[in-house]
RNA sequence: GGACAGGUGGCCGAGUGGUUAAAGGCAGCAGACUGUAAAUCUGCCCGCGCAAGCGUACGCUAGUUCGAAUCUAGCCCUGUCCA
């Protein structure tokens, strides 16, 4: 890599951030010349991130590391629209109250990794539809129209995917990346914004903006894109089997979400801390060296400092101490679910079913007839046992990474 | 509006009248081996039921048939080309 002057660049090269940019020397001169203002765009189509967005939360969080001003843009009103990007289907339209909804629930999560404020540096959130729904259709055409040709629009990955997969892509999400470029102009204009971060795939979108900028108001802006994050067996980041792998608390308890980065895959270890934490370097390089079953040690740290940006240090505290409890001690830990036997027992399937380890009787049935439901550690083969009310707390264990607590009501 | 091609389980994708709850692959779950890792091997993978079995399911609806994902009609949706 290049040897960046500006401490933002540096940060970010070293941290394993930057997949493009669209004028390093431009942005490093930038960067070490003044406070920049940048953004990176998030969708609002649920109410919580999950950890595929977290790479982009922590660039923010870099930015502000570096000095700069991060500016959160929700897309309250693109989502009404809807990026096409990496979808192979549209998506639903939601209602102007749920996405409102989603804002104020992700604004949260935020709230964690930045400092807002009305300082120089202090992080802003602004909603897209605050200047969106205010655009005239015709005015848009106009002002906004002339500035892009149908023919450099199809040659977007975005479309081109559609396309060549012959399915439908509808104009309504064709004029996603105009919005998009709009959002960049007008962030350029309102908050003196000259960076836009994102993924790589949001890269056709970036340089969209960055020409609308140039065009209509001759201001010069910068982009940079993430590498795309998959895991080290090739999967999307944050993606299990329960779903996906939600940053805010009432989406997925803090303890699921510590064992996630527990879970990890040894490769990935080094490249997380990095991303993901704000370990200094040396002390990345000391964790992600460890071998064999040494490197459990980096994983722990990792889930330590992720879940405590994430989710706080108290809960990163209690999510560790009940997995040492359960795994290492084979006993109970407060952070796990916990489901109350009945007064008249009830038997092992409806357990399963009841706290959350199988979706249905018949797959709480066949996880007992493979041999992977536990009982304080017994294996229960026979699929009617019962388990008493009169019996204090049980441990119910589906697999060896699921585990719960049984009381009595 | 017209011609043609399509719509199958989370995804991909076989299947053109019965033996099809629907091949195969991916993803997922469990077991073995390990280190709460990876790789590998084995089993499972619509719901209810201990079970025999029952109920749902191949875009929707109505038919033909003893019997339909498979045939017919209408409708809806998608793509390609034409207007």
């Amino acid at each position: 890599m290049t040897q960046y002057q500006s401490t933002l660049l540096r940060l970010l090269d070293e941290r394993g951030y930057i997949h493009q940019l669209t004028d390093a020397a431009g942005l490093d001169k930038l960067a070490s010349e003044g406070v920049v203002p940048g953004y990176i765009g998030f969708d609002a189509t649920a109410p919580s991130l999950h950890v595929g967005s977290l790479v982009q939360i922590m660039m923010l969080r870099r930015l502000q590391q570096a000095g700069h001003k991060p500016i959160v843009l929700m897309g309250g009103g693109t989502t009404k629209v809807g990026d096409p990007s990496g979808k192979d289907e549209s998506r639903k339209l939601l209602t102007e109250q749920a996405i409102r909804d989603n804002i104020a629930s992700i604004r949260t999560v935020f709230e964690r990794f930045l400092t807002f404020g009305d300082g120089p540096t202090d992080a802003v959130l602004v909603d897209n539809d605050e200047w969106l729904s205010k655009l005239g259709y015709i005015e848009l055409l106009r002002t906004v129209g002339p500035h892009f040709t149908i023919n450099r629009m199809m040659t977007f990955d975005s479309v081109k995917l559609r396309l060549d997969r012959e399915q439908p892509l509808t104009f309504l999400e064709f004029n996603y990346m105009i919005l998009q470029a709009y959002d960049f102009r007008e962030l350029s204009m309102r908050q003196g914004c000259r960076l836009q971060m994102g993924g790589s795939d949001q890269w056709g979108n970036i340089v969209n903006g960055i020409e609308l900028a140039r065009r209509m108001n001759g201001t010069e802006v910068f982009g940079l894109t993430t590498p795309l994050l998959t895991t080290a067996d090739g999967a999307k980041m944050g993606k299990t089997a329960a779903g996906a792998v939600w940053l805010n608390e009432d989406a997925l308890p803090a303890y699921d979400f510590w064992q996630y980065w527990r879970n990890c895959d040894d490769r990935d270890v080094g490249r997380f801390l990095k991303l993901f934490t704000d370990l200094p370097l040396d002390e990345v390089a000391r964790l992600a060296s460890l071998e064999g079953a040494e490197i459990n040690a980096a994983k722990i740290v990792l889930a330590n400092e992720v879940t405590r940006l994430c989710r706080g240090d108290d809960a990163a505290k209690a999510a560790e101490a009940t997995a040492s409890a359960t795994f290492a001690g084979g006993g109970l830990g407060e952070d796990l679910p916990v489901y109350a036997i009945p007064a008249e027992g009830l038997t092992i399937v409806d357990a399963l079913v009841g706290i959350g380890f199988a979706t249905s009787r018949g797959e709480a049935r066949r996880l007992v007839a493979g041999g992977g439901a536990r009982l304080d550690g017994v294996a229960i083969n026979d699929e009617s046992h019962r388990i008493d009310a009169q019996a204090t707390e049980i441990r119910i264990s589906a697999g060896k990474k699921r585990h719960g607590i049984l009381r009595p009501a």
